[in-house]
DNA sequence: TTGAAAGCGCTACCAG
DNA sequence: CTGGTAGCGCTTTCAA
């Protein structure tokens, strides 16, 4: 900046005013400085900027998600973008991977970066760590899963209603012997839709199926193995919830293999692209709408609202595309009529 | 820091060295010092500690992408991420949406905030913007498309190539009658995949089917719309060749809906999620192949590799799955025998 | 309309 | 092993 100062015979107070789009300089000198700032390849450095500017501002938004590649982290990412940038602030995005460790350094290397504000899937089962920013009213908003150990914003899928919903519809269509497959017990999204899955058979009156239930389900090929476990059984399955998308891939996949596609009923939690050419029925959680919503609250927080932290919950959907409304095959089991 | 340095007696420039873990203190007035650090949430300032450092490293790359919620983007993203883990980078990620204006701009405020290099699917069809930053050596790697109006490293998937081999294999399963589907012309990869469709039809003495070949077949709707139009035509193709993954999905679905999936042969470019189960054979450009070959040049440069720019080109793979071995349908035309 | 001086938070350099 | 001083590139404050 110096340079261009002198390269166009003023001070580099007035190169800052031009350079910022400040008013008050005369055109004439203005075109002098720009013209030099062009010719030197001058280029702002907006740390340094900042660092003596009074409501610093970097611009950029950190955010963690489990993992960047898969379609629901990559949707949130750029529902949120979406929403910053009309705000002109970037996203550092980051992949956790589930790492509790990962993600407490992430927040760490983020906040040195004094990044204006963080969303945060959590990997972590408690976020205690965060207290001295929420102290400080640091703006964090939770994704996905709310926080624990703190209090702060968040917004979530009620995957508690997604589970009941998705059982509920499979009972509807008479199914009685419903398998239940999730993710680890661990995480809380899979615990609060499997726990759906059994508010769904308590209030139709239905026992709950307990050799079909499975946890800890957590990638295509143990779906694949558990599906095709379940169907050896005496008395198979003749309906399966799936907890998350990968486990409908796996659990599809075996299906077809197995050649019932037509014959068992699917209800998947988590849409994905071309789950409607696979006729595949689902819960859907609409994540544009929940990055969208992630990000209006992060706004309001960084324009000021003090107000005290909110937890939203918004509803999924259920799409229905033939696998969900697939009748109960063979010997089903006698049935009360409700 | 220096509260930091007030509170438990000693001189900022020791609180500095504890912070950095720089060697030479004693182990006594460490602990006191991240004592006091802790107790006042002291936060450390990445950005001013990089003003007056020597080799000055934000520790991020800038990476513009279409869309970081498309897979293909969102593979890539991954794929650096992954790359640049081990040294302790961070990722600022953009879409572009093709917007060469937007391009432009977050380039240069990237460049503001001083990334240490650059990752660039650009939307543009030249970026001689770019020329100061690749005078003073600036690392940019290109991903997918090369550079044009500038020279700096690339690394893509050969798209002529695999348009090339898509269509051969069509050929060599007795298609004469082959559409070509491809996205916008001023698109070069759509270009350069079509280019390879003609290399393939020259290379086995076979007339271009110019009534097939379309392209400005930007969207599902459109791809949709061009199968059932060519399918009308009184001498439709016996299979197609669709230039993207988001054609292949229109292609799909407007095939299952006319109930033609099992008699045209389609081979995609671009695999997708659940391609496998809906029997699409593909050629499949490794995403993670590619970031990993991007980032590997964007760290060679960070550690000072001055030598030419290279233009590396990743071949293709072709995945055989069913669709694009299903052999021509009903009247096919007079067959020259090669 | 312009500029000089001070200082943002931190590290380099050298002195002790 | 520790500390003072200068200065990174910029903006603020205030004076001209």
């Amino acid at each position: 900046m110096r340079d261009v100062a002198d390269a166009s015979g003023v001070s580099v107070k007035t190169v800052s005013r031009v350079v910022n789009g400040e008013p008050g300089v005369k055109p004439e000198v203005r075109d002098r400085v720009s013209a030099a700032a062009a010719r030197l390849d001058y280029r702002h450095n907006l740390a340094a900027s900042n660092l003596r500017r009074n409501a610093a501002r970097t611009g950029v938004i950190g955010v963690l998600v489990q993992d960047v590649a898969n379609s629901f982290s990559a949707s949130l990412l750029r529902a949120l973008e979406d929403a910053m940038r009309p705000h002109q602030m970037l996203l550092l995005a980051a992949s956790l991977d589930e790492t509790t460790a990962r993600e407490q350094y992430i927040v760490e290397n983020l906040i040195s970066r004094r990044v204006d504000g963080l969303v945060l899937v959590p990997a972590s089962a408690r976020q205690d760590y965060l207290a001295p920013e929420i102290r400080r009213n640091f703006p964090i908003v939770f994704a996905d899963r709310a926080p624990r150990g703190i209090d702060t914003d968040s917004v979530a899928i009620d995957h508690r209603l997604g589970g009941r919903m998705a059982v509920a519809h499979l009972l509807a269509h008479g199914h009685r012997r419903i398998a239940v497959l999730t993710d680890t017990e661990t995480i809380a999204t899979a615990r609060d839709r499997r726990a759906g899955a059994r508010d769904a058979f308590a209030a139709h009156g239905v026992e709950v199926p307990g050799d079909l239930v499975r946890s800890g389900v957590g990638s295509e090929e143990l779906a694949g193995a558990a599906v095709n476990a379940l169907r050896e059984l005496p008395d198979p399955p003749t309906a399966i919830f799936s907890g998350r998308n990968t486990i409908s891939k796996g659990v599809i996949r075996a299906l077809t293999q197995r050649g019932e596609r037509d014959s068992v009923a699917v209800v998947g939690f988590d849409d994905f692209p071309m789950s409607d050419v696979l006729g595949l029925s689902v819960i859907r959680q609409d994540v544009a709408q929940l990055g969208a919503a992630v990000g209006e609250r992060l706004l309001a927080r960084l324009s000021g609202d003090q107000s005290p932290p909110r937890h939203d919950l918004l509803s999924p959907q259920l799409i229905m595309r033939g696998s969900g409304e697939i009748p109960p095959s063979e010997i089903s089991p006698p049935e009360p009529s409700a």
